[in-house]
DNA sequence: AATGCAGTCAACCGCCACGTA
DNA sequence: CTACGTGGCGGTTGACTGCAT
């Protein structure tokens, strides 16, 4: 499937990647994170150019990855967003978490492609409109501008010390669309964390941050569970502590 | 069984935007 | 202001798979 391994003049390795080359840069990564991807080959000893090293960790071996067939969820609004948004993968990768921009690009030019114009034969037929201006501002409440990790994080807490509701708090982790009828409450349950929010584990050199059950937004454990159970109702005392620890070892990088 | 062809997807390439010296 | 380095994006390619003939 995938191009025949080669070198080129100057002894960088290209094509296919071995299960070898996967697991240590996986391990490279896992431990050291991704500083510069120019020099990261060196470091990993690997024989491949830094764009190489790049592409694999984010359309491969990033632990969020999904491997597998797309959802007829998810094929449906690649199609909505592509006619939103045009051929702006990495935007539409934003919001299918655990897909990649060249995943998203691959299933449109050789399914969804011929899918729409499909569609589109039929409706144009039926002379009927595809998607109505009201649905289209809908869309756009739904899917706030993403900001940064830490940015998210302010503004969630900042909302939910306004929210005179606690279980609003359990509500917007657990996914769910609708949780109340306040301003801030309707507001938070809008809410989109910015996918990098699940599945960046804010690597260090140190490993007991990886594995330390204290700091439960770095672990697998805590990112999983929330980004994947829609029915997963969590403790106030659950989440302060954990957002509390979270912006903690925030600031030690910030500062 | 052999061949051809379309579909699929991992990987590469070239370009651009942005940050920094 | 300019040059350079880096990361990221979108388009394209090439190898593999599966189906039809």
């Amino acid at each position: 499937m995938a191009k025949t391994p080669s070198f080129d003049k100057n002894g960088v390795k290209k094509g296919a990647w071995s299960e070898d080359e996967d697991n240590k840069l996986r391990a490279y990564i896992q431990r050291y994170g991704h500083w510069n991807w120019r020099l990261l080959p060196k470091f990993a000893g690997l024989s491949r150019s830094g764009k190489s090293c790049r592409l694999r960790w984010v359309n491969y071996l990033r632990p969020d990855v999904k491997h597998g067939n797309f959802t007829k969820e998810e094929e449906d609004l690649i199609v909505e967003l592509h006619k939103k948004l045009g051929n702006k993968w990495s935007e539409m990768a934003a919001y299918l978490p655990g897909r990649s921009d060249n995943e998203i690009k691959n299933r449109w030019h050789t399914h969804l492609k011929k899918r729409e114009k499909k569609d589109g034969d039929v409706l144009e037929n039926e002379h009927v409109e595809t998607i109505q201006p009201d649905q289209e501002n809908a869309k756009e409440n739904q899917m706030p501008a993403q900001n940064s990790n830490l940015e998210f994080l302010q503004d969630v807490e900042s909302l939910l010390a306004e929210s005179p509701s606690s279980s609003t708090k359990s509500c917007w982790f657990s996914g769910l669309d609708s949780v109340g009828s306040s301003d801030n409450i309707q507001q938070l349950a809008n809410y989109t964390a910015p996918e990098s929010f699940w599945t960046e584990p804010f690597l260090s050199d140190n490993d007991n941050i990886i594995s330390s059950s204290d700091n439960l937004f770095l672990t697998s454990d805590f990112v999983y569970p929330v980004s994947c159970q829609d029915d997963m109702i969590m403790t106030d005392e659950f989440l302060w502590s954990s957002i509390d620890s979270y912006l903690e070892y925030n600031d030690q990088f910030i500062r």
